[in-house]
DNA sequence: TAAAAATACTCCATAGGTATTTTAT
DNA sequence: ATAAAATACCTATGGAGTATTTTTA
């Protein structure tokens, strides 16, 4: 039994003549005819009644047809989905993706798959860059979009680098230190003197400050207000005076404040994957879209 | 695309091994391994991730691998369900009944259905043999169990006697007549004392009624109650002096009453379909248990 | 190095075409 | 007599086997 046979089936139910059938389906009447004939003999039932000229179904012919005809339907939609699959137009993404990105990237991400990928299922998973690779390797998840320095090198991960996104402290226009600022880079104990809203950071960033600023600079001591949501720190940090330290890029509208010696902190958003794994099409969509988002 | 190869698909999905999957559909590895490689090249992804000696669905594969099973099954209910369509397992039955067989017949066939063919779907229609006749040249009948005198011979039908039923006068044991019987035959004018019922009669047995028994024996004027359900006029007579005129076999407990000249009439049942069709194989169930039935 | 998958080639089964016969109108 | 389906026969494509190479653990 072979979908062809069954094709063949349908055209002759339809026109009920071999003749017709087989100019259909583009075959001379002979092929045609033993194409039934092996279907018949397969099913061990004859499928139609030559009445003369025209073939009928048996009433066998009828229970086998409409189950042939959902066959058919369905293998089409196979061919259909196969071929949505590859143009992104459908499919399924599961990405893994660590504070800072899933900060900056998750709400326009999934805007954007909203609008121009309305069949496509994305699912978002946040979490502790552990985590997340966990997920990968065992196949809960097709990618990770996380800081790369947070990765530990391993043979079978594979890390595309992304985009670098400068850190820096950021403020709401007409902040007091804005003023103190515009005569000389601000030494970093002046910010202490106002509350540090920051999203988790990582242990990278914590050593830079350090380094950077001294022991008063420790992440425990100088963060005040966490939270895993940048997007509600920023409107806090709008409407109070309280800093915000964070890449650049997750906040337009606030206001940099140069500091001495300068941040210079930078993190490295990476695409993660198992290698030699083949990617879902969608993630081509994603990363595209990603490289887009973080252009500037 | 074909079903074999989507078969190929499934079980490299569950082995993970060319070689193990090929050994498990008696393939060889490298036909196995081309197999898949074309479905993947139709396609136009790959399914499956080659990570050394293992081999795993790619995302791509994986949507793909859920259609395909789905196809699977569907494409094996198809061929299941052709098996049972032809030992009468299962199948549809549209059978036409006369008056007369209907009665004797539609109760013990649809109760033997019930218990032995419990998966068959049977639909009984009961009417005219006319309106069964257009309702068989249309399809709407897969066959008739009719009087086959009330057939006219017609090119386009099949005719197959099934049985030659005697038709006889019925009454209740006790019935007055049957005293009077019991010394010689009656007159058919002793039969008319009391109320006589019967299903509606074809015009032969009207015609011999009158030939038989003189003018006074028209349909029309002897019988009293008339009722196309004869198991109620069986119940009626058993429980009254009416006599019933009908099929022998159609009430086995009433007694029969001897009249002179003897009735002699019979029913010959027949199963009409349309020439050159072929049979839902139900239909050869159902003869035989009407042969069965109808034996004595 | 050993085991698995891919490739190269060969063969044959079968789907399809052409020519012809059979069948039904 | 004509038109359609079945059959006979032939061809060729592609699916499957064997032998071999390539790959990877």
């Amino acid at each position: 039994m072979t979908l062809v046979q069954l094709r063949h089936l349908v055209s002759l139910a339809q026109t009920g003549s071999f003749r017709r059938s087989a100019e259909a389906l583009f075959l001379t009447q002979p092929a045609l005819s033993r194409s039934i004939q092996a279907l018949e003999e397969e099913l061990g039932q004859r499928l139609f009644d030559r009445i003369g000229w025209r073939s009928e179904l048996t009433p066998f012919g009828r229970e086998v047809l409409a189950r042939a005809k959902r066959l058919i339907t369905e293998a089409e939609h196979l061919k259909e989905s196969a071929a949505r699959l590859q143009t992104g137009q459908a499919g399924r993404l599961r990405v893994g993706l660590g504070s800072g990105p899933g900060a900056i990237l998750t709400a326009p991400v999934l805007r954007h798959m909203a609008t121009h990928h309305p069949a496509a299922q994305v699912e978002f998973a946040r979490g502790r860059t552990a985590l997340l690779e966990q997920a990968l390797r065992e196949r809960r998840l097709d990618a990770l979009v996380v800081d790369i320095r947070s990765v530990p090198p391993s043979a079978d991960l594979l890390v595309q680098p992304l985009a670098e996104l400068r850190g820096a402290f950021l403020c709401r226009a007409g902040h007091p230190l804005r003023a103190e600022a515009s005569q000389a880079p601000l030494p970093f104990d002046s910010l202490r003197r106002y509350p540090m809203a920051s999203s988790p950071l990582s242990d990278e960033i914590g050593r830079l400050l350090l380094e950077r600023y001294g022991p008063q600079a420790h992440l425990d001591d100088c963060i005040t207000l966490r939270c895993e949501d940048i997007g509600t720190l920023v409107q806090v940090v709008a409407s109070s005076d309280a800093i915000l330290l964070a890449v650049r890029a997750a906040a337009p509208d606030l206001l940099e404040l140069p500091v001495h010696p300068p941040l210079n902190a930078t993190a490295r958003f990476g695409l993660v994957t198992l290698v030699g794994r083949s990617e879902p099409p969608l993630l081509e969509v994603l990363r595209r879209l990603i490289a887009e988002l973080l252009r500037d």
